[in-house]
DNA sequence: TCAAAAGTGTTATCTCTACACCCATGA
DNA sequence: TCATGGGTGTAGAGATAACACTTTTGA
C-alpha cells in the first residue's frame, strides 16, 4: 500500500475526549457527564465528541468545552486569546477495540480551569458533575469505572498535570486572575497530595523572576494578615524546577 | 449531534508518522524518505502510513518502524519487548488542511535509535536516508523543506527528545546495549548541542543509584584509558535532573 | 486577646560548578 | 615519551529544608 493513498484507507472516526481538571476542597476534580446511550448508557464518561469535517483537534477540543460548561479556553498555540482556561493536547487513543461498535481514534485534551464554574449541563450531554479523581479512579473499574477507557485517559491526564506544574507555570491555570501565594501553594499540594512549607515555597515562587507579578492589591479572603495578589507572570518555565516531595 | 453516533460522522484517514532520531558525528540525525507520488513529489518527508483497520497506533508505528529500517520498536507500554528502539507517541496533527487532497489526521510518534542501523529502504518507500536535523529545519521551508507539516512534526520530536533526556534516562535509547559514560555524554552534547564537564557528568550519571549499571567489561574504543561499559538501569527518572546550560 | 495566615531571617545540608590532578592505554 | 580520554578530590557558590520569629488582619 502506498502512503497517503487517497482511494485505500480504512474508515475511521475521529473525536477529542476532555480531561478537565478544577482544584476545589483541596483535592483535584475532573468533570464528568452521563451517557444517555449504550455502549455504557448511564455511565460516566469524559465529556467529548466528534471532530466535524472542517475544524482542527484543539478547535474542536474548545468547542466541545464551551458546549459542555461555558468555559472558554486558552490555546497556547493560538495567541492573541489570553482569557479563559488552559487547554493542551493530551494523548491519542486509538486501540481497536476501545469502542465496540467501530473504529475510533479520540485525540484527548487536558483542561485546567479555576474553581469557579458551575458544570452547565448544556449541548448533548445528559447531566454533567465534578467528581474527586481520586473516587472516579479507585472505584472498582469494571462494574462503576468511568466509560470506554476513560480512566486511563484521565489517569494520563492527572499525571500530566501533576508533572508539569514542577517545571512550568501551570499551575496558575488552577487560579482565578488574581491570587494569593497562599491559594498557589494550595493548588500544588491538593494536586500533589503533599504538604509544602509555606515560607520556602513563598520565597521560591516570588523569588523567581517573572514568575509572579504583583498586581497591587490585597485581600484577606483566607483570613489572617491580608496577602499580596499577584497575576501569572511572562515566564513559562520553571528553573529550578519545584522539587516535589517524596511521598 | 448526538456522540458516538455511529452512522453520523465526518470520514478520516488515521496514519502514523515516525521522528526516527539517532546521533551521528556529534548531532542529531533524523530518518526520512523521498516521496515517489503527489503531493510533493520528490520532497523528503517523514516516514509513516496508514493505521490498519486492526492495528492499535504503536503497533502501526512499530509495524513502519520496521518496515521501513529494518529496526525493532521496544515501546514501553508493551512490557516484554526490551530490545531495539525506544518508541513513545508524540502528538496528533489533525489541521484540515495539512494533507491537500483528504482529511488525514497524524499520530506522530518519536523513535529514538543507536547509530547503528543502515537506512533500508524496503517497504513502500522509494529510498531513505539520515539527514541532520539542523539541515532540515533550517532550510528555506517552502521549497527545499520537508512535506505537509512535517517539520514542524520533527522540531516537535526534537523538542520532546531534547526535554527528555533532562530527567529521563532516555539518552540511553541513543546507545548501544553497552556504553560508556563518554558516550553517553556525548549524546547528550549531540542532543543539546552544548559542551558538558567530563568529570561532573561522570559522577551525576554513577551517583544516580540504578541509573547506570556496570556490565563488567572495559572498552578502548574511543581511544585513551580503557572506560567501564555499562548497561542502562532501571532507573528511568533522573532526580535531580541533568541540568542543561543555557548556552 | 487570640487564632490564623502572611511574610522574613537564619543555619545546616545538599548540589552544582569549576577546576587541579592522577590513571591507563595506544601510537 | 606523549596525546587522549577516563576517573577522583576539593573548594566555593547557590539552592533547599527546617525551623524561629515578626506582622497584620478578623473574630
Amino acid at each position: 500500500m502506498s502512503p497517503y493513498d487517497p482511494s485505500a484507507f480504512p474508515p475511521f472516526a475521529v473525536t477529542v475526549d476532555l480531561v478537565v481538571l478544577t482544584v476545589r476542597r483541596h483535592a483535584l476534580w475532573a468533570l464528568v457527564v452521563r451517557r444517555g446511550e449504550q455502549p455504557f448508557q448511564g455511565r460516566w464518561a469524559l465529556p467529548g465528541g466528534f471532530v466535524r469535517g472542517d475544524e482542527d483537534l484543539a478547535g474542536a477540543a474548545a468547542r466541545e468545552l464551551a458546549e459542555e460548561t461555558g468555559l472558554c479556553a486558552h490555546d497556547p498555540t493560538a495567541p492573541g486569546v489570553d482569557n479563559g482556561a488552559h487547554l493542551e493536547q493530551l494523548a491519542t487513543y486509538g486501540d481497536p477495540k476501545r469502542d465496540p461498535r467501530m473504529r475510533v481514534v479520540s485525540v484527548a485534551h487536558l483542561v485546567l480551569a479555576p474553581d469557579l464554574p458551575a458544570p452547565t449541563a448544556g449541548g448533548d450531554a445528559n447531566s454533567a458533575r465534578w467528581a474527586p479523581v481520586d473516587e472516579l479512579l479507585s472505584a472498582d473499574q469494571a462494574s462503576t469505572g468511568l466509560a470506554f477507557d476513560h480512566a486511563r485517559i484521565l489517569a494520563d491526564g492527572v499525571e500530566r498535570a501533576r508533572s508539569k506544574i514542577e517545571y512550568s507555570s501551570l499551575a496558575t491555570a488552577f487560579c482565578p486572575p488574581e491570587f494569593t501565594v497562599g491559594e498557589l501553594r494550595r493548588v500544588y499540594e491538593a494536586v500533589w497530595g503533599v504538604s509544602l512549607d509555606p515560607r520556602n515555597f513563598h520565597r521560591k515562587v516570588t523569588g523567581t523572576p517573572g514568575f509572579l507579578v504583583p498586581s497591587g492589591g490585597t485581600t484577606t479572603r483566607q483570613g489572617g494578615r491580608p496577602a499580596q495578589l499577584f497575576r501569572a507572570g511572562g515566564a513559562t518555565l520553571l528553573n529550578p524546577p519545584m522539587l516535589r516531595p517524596e511521598v
